[in-house]
DNA sequence: TTTCTGATTTGCATCTAATGCTAATTGACA
DNA sequence: TGTCAATTAGCATTAGATGCAAATCAGAAA
């Protein structure tokens, strides 16, 4: 995803407006690593911007992604994830604390044109699951409460 | 996924009850290629046995999943499909009629075994994106009606 | 600066996919 | 045949996301 500076002249040329609540998302988003969820960045948000909508994080997510400022990662467990790394490369995920990190792609290029049994392949998506270096150092039986812990601390 | 007759004994080993909304389920499950959904499983379902609930359709394919008989595969988009095939394989999705196809497995076992920035790798899921081989060959604009259309004869 | 207008925001309703809960039913064994 | 726990089915509820319409407002034009 390009600077909020960028984005905002991309936003003018196209004759869109900068209202507050994108800029606030723009900067929130840039070089986020945390892969955030719309509900994630919403209480980030909401925090320098009471009373700004869970609608408008969508909508600007959105448009974002469709505009290719934005990845959308949908690994089927929980919500839609958001990457501003729109970067050739893959995700790990963490099945105990679901944090998600970027893995640098390591498929090599003739997977990715690959056609068998007459598919057309436009994109392959790798997803690696296990756990992260911080759980893997909590093996402890954990209780589910220190797990809901966890689980907001990201 | 093992045959109906097998399913049939694990199930009275385990002093689990065979009803037949289970064993009609065993059945358009087993060698099932079509990745379908618990909904789909439902319409199906229905024509042989009006009246059987969508619930149990979802009861009995967990039970399934947890018994290791089928495989979960959520690729982001709808609903989770379940696969009858257990064994290591990918999955093609086509982005026009959204059929699925199995895909074998092509990646090297180094890719499964691979650590990197310290995770913990436990499974590699790998997603490829596309047209099928059907619509591939239905290159013309189309009206959402005739999509609608593909999408029923799945 | 003021006016105007269409882009944005927001709140609410709605939707899909899935699960929780409970009463009623029933397979399988004694 | 009777018993009882497993199963079913119906309904409520949830999470995540989107559709819609009224209110708001950025920024061009006057």
């Amino acid at each position: 995803m390009r600077s909020p500076t960028e984005l905002a002249q991309v936003f003018r040329d196209k004759q869109l407006k900068l209202k507050p609540q994108r800029q606030l998302l723009f900067s929130r988003l840039h070089q986020n690593k945390s892969h955030p969820t719309a509900e994630s960045l919403y209480e980030i948000a909401s925090k320098q911007m009471p009373g700004i909508s869970l609608r408008t994080i969508y909508q600007t997510l959105g448009e974002l992604a469709e505009m290719g400022e934005l990845q959308l990662v949908d690994v089927g467990i929980g919500a839609t994830r958001f990457d501003p790394n729109t970067g050739d490369h893959h995700h790990f995920v963490c099945e105990s604390c679901r944090a998600m990190h970027d893995v640098d792609i390591l498929t090599s290029p003739k997977m990715s044109l690959r056609r068998g049994g007459g598919f057309a392949v436009n994109e392959v998506g790798v997803v690696f699951c296990g756990r992260c270096n911080r759980c893997n150092h909590k093996q402890q039986v954990r209780s589910p409460e220190s797990q809901a812990k966890d689980k907001a601390s990201n």
